[in-house]
Formats: C-alpha cells, structure tokens, sequence
DNA sequence: GTGCACTTCGTTTTT
DNA sequence: CGAAGTGCAC
C-alpha cells in the first residue's frame, strides 16, 4: 500500500520540527515507522541515533515490531523504541553514579511509594489514605513539573503546601537510603540533569540525532522538557498526535503542549492526516458525531472510502454476569458466521474489575483470552513474592522488598522480631537487611529469633553473590528450592492445581528474567538489576510467537487499547457510572470520558458491539445504572438497541454444534 | 510465632 | 462481593 500525499509529506519531512496532526485509523503508526525507516535507508541515519518515544509499553512493543518488519530485524539493529520512562530509566543509568544513587537501584512502584511516606507522616496523618493520598500526588505532580524539594519550601513558607514539602523533602532522603526510585523519578532526574549539565546534554544529543514521539497529546510538562533538552537546537523531531485522544490528562497530561509546540518551535511544520483507513463508514461516523460534543484545539474532519458497513449493536442484558454471557454468545455466533478467528475480537471496558466476570464466563467456555495491563499477572501473590526477592537479591538497602518477603514462606521471623529489627535499624540510621546483619543481633533478640534471621541474611547474601556471578536462572531455581517455596505455596493454596498454577507462574517469571538476561536480535544482554527494573516497569519484550500469534479473545482496559485495533470490538458496561465513570461525573470531567468512548468505538474495524447491564452488583449493593449518555449522543440511525431476549452461551454452543449454521442462525432469530 | 476467623474497606485509567 | 488487614486462640 502506498502513502497518501499527507503521509508522504509527513514522512519525508526532516529538515526541521514537525506535528502531525493523526485522527484515529489515520495511520500515524504507519508515518512513524515508515519515517525511520527513511531516516535509515534515504538520510544515513544509522538506527542507533534515532530514538523512537511511546507512552504504554504495548504501543512501544508493537512498534518495535512494526519497525523490524518493514526495516528487517538486523537493520533495525541498535534503534531505540521504548516508552518515555524506559527512555528515562537508560539514562539514569548512565549517569547513576552523577545523580547519587548506586547501581542496582530499585523501582518503587506506587505501593511502595505509599507504603514509604504512610509510614514517615504517621505522626502527622495517622495513616489517614485520603491525607497520604493528596501527598503522594502533590509530590508527583511536583515532580513532574521539575521542583526539586528544596524549591517547593522555598517558595512555600506555611499552609498545605509547606508540609507537603516537608515530606517530600523527607521522602527523597529515604528513597536515597533505600537506593529507589520512582515512577516520577524516571522523568525528572534524567531531565533536570539534562538542563544542568550541558556536557552531559551535548553527549546524548550527540546520541539520539533524531527523536520521534508518538501520543504527542499525553506529555505532561518534565517530558515535554525532556523532549526539548534531548532535540536541543537542532530541533529534529517530529510528534505525533491527536487531542480528541487525550485520556491521560489524570497524570498530569497537557493536551496544550500541542499548542506549546507551535510557539516553542515557529518554524514547526503541520501536517494533518484524516484519511481513515481502519473504520466502516458508519462506526467513523459515529465516532465523529460523538466527538463533536467536545470543544477541539484543532479542526480536523476524518472521513473514510471504506465500506458502509454494519449497524452498531447494543446489547442490554439483565445482569453483569448474564452481560458477560450475552456478549460471549453473540461473539461466538459472530466468529462462527464470518469464520474469523478469536483474536479478531476484542473485548474493552473502562475499569479493570470489569474483566473479572468476563475471564470467569470465557473460561467456562473454554474460548481462550488474553487480558492484558491490569493485575492479572503481577497482580498474583507468588509474582509479587518473587519480584520482592529479586528486588532484595539486587538491593539489600531495599526494605519494602525485604518487609514482604522476609517472613514468606515463614521462617520465624514474626512482629515481635521485626518491630526490634525496626527500632535498631532506625536507631543507627540503617537498612533494616543491614540491621539484620549487624554483630550485636543476638542482644537485641532471642537466640531463635537471632538464628532464622541469620539463616536468611546468609542466604540472601550467598545467592546475591552467586547471581553476580552468573548461570542467573539457575541460581534463581537453587534459590526457590532452598526457601521451599514450592512446599509453602502448596500447604498454603485451596488445592494443588492452584499451587501447580502459581509454581507455573513463577517459572513463567524466571523464564522471562532469563530471555532478558539473555537478549535477542532486537534487544541487549542486561545485569540482573536492569532486568527487576524492566519488569518493575512490566516492559518485557515480546515472545515472539507466543502472542502475536496466538489465537486469543483480547482483553483490556480503553486506555490500554489506545493504538491497536481489531475487526471486532465490544464495548462493555456502557453505563452512566461507569463510562462516563462515577468520578468523571462528579468531577465534571465528562470530556476526557467521551474521549475515553472515542478511543474505544474507533478501535472497531467492522463490528462494533456496545453491551449494558440492567442491574450491577457494586461493593455487595445492588444499583440499576442507566445507559451511557454517549449511546444517546450516536446517531440513532446506526444503532441498534436488542433488548428483547437474546440467546444465552449455552444455547449458541449448542445448536452450533448439533444444527450447524442453519440451526445457529434459526436461534439468533434471523 | 502461627494460623484462622472476623472485620473493614473499597473501584478509574498507567508507568 | 472480594481482597486485605486485625485480633485472638493455640
């Protein structure tokens, strides 16, 4: 296929910055990958000096692979895609003796990070969520606008502020302590030592010669400022985006660094692509209609040479179970009808919880899925447990990891043991592990006590040396062995095929470390540190065959679907209280909620299917939602509503096998 | 110190 | 309703 002028132009712009303005299907993907590539074959960039930006993991994952398909793997040798923190973390560990920190640093995720500062302000806050809640976000938010601690007391002499800057103040010194850092920390350090120091600026814009950033509309300030530091006066770059796909503004997102661009960089070049090529005629016109209720930075009108295609179905069903089951009915009568393929099918919903009922009513159909973000994985407490030892195993200064796994499986170190632990190693200023290693042990605790606590630090320190030295995994399985963490997982599981599947994940996880370990053609060999950051940051490579070939129903939140698309897509939970979400309602942020829907129905390539429940069970109480405003927003015309009964799984699954089509069809009533 | 029964609390979205 | 946290008996 060939590129339109807009998307030509687009691609053989270089001289200078550049915006593309990309509407949903409009093949701003295409433009970016397309783009290196012509920076590669047609400029003399080497893949090396060009650096390629996304915001989730999944968009840098399948743009990797975009790229090393349209480049070939070799050629696309040494390119950087990555997501803005991973961007971030590689630089960071360039420079990490410069910032301060020690190698082997550990990734705090938002757990920890309340974990750390409800602790330090249990004076002040009492272990009040709310109170440490506004903390944690008045702290990231300062972060991600580039104030250092001592700027906020300076500016802020009294008032909510002032103490907030206190504890952040606090907080920093102990992420030093722990040697951690931050999701927010993977922007702003690497920026604010950008701006500071020009020696070290010069040598990475020296590196990344030319920068593309996708999701343009998603940077909050410290990336917008990175993005300058890193194209510095030279100014090749180019950004893509498309405010109406603006759903990040909750982390600090300015859509209006769009507009910033434009004074910023006078010589910017606009282009805007709105040619559409994912959607049938009807699903864009809907979306364009939804979307015309928002007030636009940009006019942009997308159109579509496409077929006219399906009306929109909305399914109403009485139940979220009987929801999950209506739409697994209808997505099984589609696939068997058009022979499509599970993977075909996507299945979206505004909150993660949502996918529970979902997962439990596939499985019982045995139809294979895939979820995607969300817990399903890292959630799971065996991960959780190895991803705390491998945090400990490569930063003993690492307390949070050490609190959680130090008595799993139980090794006689309980509250009473701990709490001594903690007075000391407060008391002399130390790591609670260092504590723990500490020659006045045995006056501080009981001989048994003393004695499981030695056995444990010895292990940690033999196996962390051992991993140093290399052959990883295999020391890892040593390791897990030794703890008899096999035994602990079965005498705790209700059964043992869920122990068998728990010891299956954490084979999963080691397999995982060891492919980074390892590295591939598209990615490096990495130390153990750097692979517990990579998977802190759940950036893992892909597979290869494993998914993108695997025939799965897909499953993930609409923020997660950002970028992809699929033939079929369901749209689930429709509902006032949902999507718009209850907070957004509250908040009267309905906007970022209809960009939200947006996003969703122009993932749709043929069918798009909405689903409502008429009655919800939510925190053990029952509510009756209504149907989204948004599906009164669409054209009438184009949808419709099935509220009369429609056929369960089990019926579908039935007369699919015993009738054949005919007998399928005689069912849905066609 | 351990394990179980009981209570409480909560649900956006992601790195 | 389910996860996570608390308190109490061994």
């Amino acid at each position: 296929m060939k590129l339109n002028p807009a998307q030509q132009e687009a691609v053989e712009y270089i001289s200078g910055p550049c915006l593309v303005l990309a509407g949903a299907g409009s093949g701003k993907t295409r433009v970016i990958t397309n783009k290196i590539a012509y920076l590669v074959n047609e400029c003399a960039y080497k893949p090396s000096q060009i650096a390629a930006v996304t915001f989730t993991n999944k968009a840098a994952r399948e743009m990797k692979e975009r790229v090393s398909s349209t480049l070939g793997k070799k050629a696309s040798r040494g390119l950087k895609v990555s997501t803005f923190h991973t961007l971030g973390l590689n630089i960071i560990k360039k420079h990490i003796t410069t910032l301060g920190y020690k190698a082997g640093f550990s990734l705090f995720d938002d757990k920890d990070t309340f974990a750390l500062l409800n602790d330090l302000s249990m004076n002040d806050y009492n272990g009040d969520k709310d109170e440490v809640n506004a903390l944690i976000r008045s702290i990231s938010n300062w972060k991600n606008e580039l104030m250092m601690p001592h700027q906020v007391l300076q500016r802020y002499k009294t008032g909510i502020e002032a103490e907030h800057g206190k504890w952040y103040e606090e907080y920093t010194r102990h992420m030093m302590a722990y040697n951690a850092l931050d999701f927010d920390d993977l922007i702003m350090l690497p920026t604010v030592l950008l701006a500071d120091d020009k020696a070290i600026r010069e040598k990475w814009q020296m590196w990344i010669r030319y920068l593309l950033v996708d999701e343009y509309q998603d940077t909050n300030t410290s990336q917008y400022q990175l993005v300058r530091l890193l194209v510095g006066e030279r100014a090749r770059f180019t950004v893509v985006g498309d405010d109406d796909q603006s759903i990040y503004s909750w982390r600090g997102a300015q859509p209006k660094n769009l507009k910033l661009l434009n004074q910023d960089y006078p010589s910017l070049k606009l282009i805007k692509l709105e040619q559409n090529y994912r959607s049938s005629q009807r699903i864009l016109h809907c979306a364009n209609i939804l979307i015309e209720n928002n007030p636009h930075v940009f006019e942009k009108k997308l159109f579509s040479t496409l077929s006219q295609g399906e009306k929109l179905s909305v399914l109403v069903a009485k139940n979220e179970e009987n929801e999950a089951d209506k739409v697994i009915a209808e997505l099984m009568a589609q696939k068997f009808m058009q022979d499509t393929q599970y993977k075909d099918y996507a299945i979206l919903y505004r909150s993660n919880h949502q996918s529970r009922v979902f997962e439990k009513a596939l499985m019982k159909n045995r139809i294979p899925y895939k979820i995607s973000g969300g817990m399903s994985f890292f959630g799971r407490a065996e991960v959780k447990d190895m991803m705390a030892y491998l945090r400990l195993l490569t930063n003993q200064d690492d307390d949070n990891a050490l609190l959680r796994v130090i008595n799993t499986p139980v090794r006689g170190i309980g509250r009473a043991t701990l709490a001594k632990l903690g007075e000391f190693a407060h008391l002399e200023d130390i790591a609670l592990f260092e504590a723990m290693c500490h020659e006045q042990l045995h006056a501080i605790l009981g001989a048994k006590a003393a004695t499981s606590v030695e056995a444990f630090t010895r292990l940690i320190v033999m196996t962390s040396d051992n991993l140093a030295r290399g052959d990883s995994v295999a020391v890892l399985r040593d390791f897990i062995k030794t703890l008899q963490y096999e035994e602990h997982l079965y005498a705790h599981a209700n059964s043992p095929k869920v122990a068998e599947i728990s010891m299956k994940n954490v084979s999963t996880l080691f397999t995982w470390v060891q492919d980074l370990l390892k590295g591939d053609a598209l990615n490096a060999p990495m130390s153990m540190p750097e692979v517990v950051q990579r998977l802190t940051l759940r950036d893992m490579m892909e597979r290869g065959e494993d998914d993108g070939e695997a025939d799965q129903v897909q499953l993930m939140t609409l923020h997660s679907s950002k970028g992809l698309e699929f033939p079929n897509v369901f749209l689930i939970g429709m509902e006032e209280g949902l999507l718009p979400h209850q907070s957004s309602i509250d908040e009267d942020n309905i906007e970022e909620e209809r960009r939200l829907a947006y996003v969703g129905i122009t993932r749709a390539q043929q069918k798009l299917t909405f689903s409502v429940a008429r009655e919800r069970r939510q925190m053990g109480e029952f509510i009756e939602p209504t149907p989204s405003r948004f599906l009164y927003e669409l054209p009438s015309d184009d949808i419709e509503w099935e509220w009369q009964k429609t056929p369960d799984s089990d019926e579908v699954r039935k007369s699919k096998t015993a009738k054949g089509l005919a007998g399928l069809k005689s069912i849905l009533g066609d």
